[in-house]
DNA sequence: ACTATGTCCTGCGAGC
DNA sequence: TGCTCGCAGGACATAG
């Protein structure tokens, strides 16, 4: 389930092997039940140079300059079980190959099927909160207007402790709901937002509204760290997570609490066992002798 | 304005 | 042993 550090250690595969590269051709093998989403005609792409690939939140991104200089996006939402290959042999699962004019070649598998492609003018609008979308699919928002509401929802690595206070302040609903939920930040899901709470020790199922400023602040600095340890170890590698080059990553070992219901606290002098819940429609692991609600 | 549930999908493991 | 069933969850739609 790739999300925040699993996209960013595809990404940084992905550069070393396909920047400054350019695309030949695209297959989409099973295009019965997978198709790309596109604003253009996909012939535009054809000898397109990836000129960037980033991140936001759980999703990675190509910048293409097309041949006639004009700039245009991939996205790829990687869904459960989405991975990004380079020179990997097509299979059953594999849902579109790109051949680059260096013979090199990559492609997009996903077991589950969640995952999505989009080729766009501008990736951002893909990453506005939910409400925001349907006011502008409703024609209620001026597309290319300029207005706050149209910035990206953030992604947690980007923004500072006072901002991310900001969002989470005395809102109503439990944290772990929140963290996850994509609109208010981007890249946490169900690993990461039980990880970043234990490290926190808050409970999942806390009011938002009940934490202090200087609570959320001190979470904000936990999550980013948690998210850049992972992020170093390459990742959760859990059922199907591998980078780019078929590697698996190394933070699955350091997991203190997802996978583990029924162990021993692996926090120093605590002697509580981790118990799985259901909390926000996830299965939810935490110390609840450590992690207490105020 | 929030939470819960159902949907999509495949692979795996528990239980009979 | 071999089958069925339920679960895993990211994003979104819909219901409460």
């Amino acid at each position: 389930m790739p999300e925040l550090p699993e996209a960013e250690t595809i990404v940084r595969g992905l550069r070393i092997h396909l920047l400054n590269h350019s695309v030949q051709s695209m297959e989409f093998p099973k295009a019965r039940f997978f198709r790309p989403q596109s604003e253009y005609p996909l012939e535009h792409f054809r000898g397109a140079y990836i000129r960037n690939i980033f991140r936001h939140g759980k999703s990675v991104i190509f910048e293409l300059e097309l041949s006639h200089g004009q700039h245009a996006f991939m996205v790829v939402r990687l869904g459960m079980t989405g991975q990004l290959l380079i020179e990997r042999p097509a299979d059953a699962h594999t849902h579109a190959i790109f051949h680059l004019n260096s013979k090199k070649s990559f492609s997009f598998r996903d077991q589950r099927q969640f995952g999505r492609i989009f080729f766009v003018k501008d990736w951002r609008p893909l990453f506005l909160t939910a409400k925001t979308k349907r006011l502008r699919s409703e024609g209620a928002l001026e597309p290319g207007r300029q207005s706050s509401s149209l910035q990206p929802v953030p992604d947690p690595l980007e923004i500072d402790g006072e901002r991310f206070v900001q969002l989470f302040y005395k809102r109503r609903g439990m944290i772990k709901s929140a963290v996850m939920s994509q609109q208010l930040i981007m890249g946490v899901g169900n690993i990461y937002a039980d990880e970043s709470l234990f490290a926190a020790r808050i409970h999942p199922r806390q009011q938002l509204h009940r934490l202090s400023k200087l609570r959320l602040r001190e979470y904000h600095a936990v999550l980013v760290k948690v998210l850049k340890e992972a992020i170093t170890l390459g990742g959760s590698s859990i059922s199907d997570f591998v980078d780019a080059t078929n590697s698996l990553g190394e933070f699955q070992f350091e997991h203190k609490v997802y996978g583990r219901k029924g162990k021993p606290c692996l926090r120093r002098g605590c002697r509580g066992t981790i118990r799985r819940i259901v909390a926000a429609g996830r299965g939810t692991h935490f110390c609840p002798k450590c992690q207490r609600k105020v």
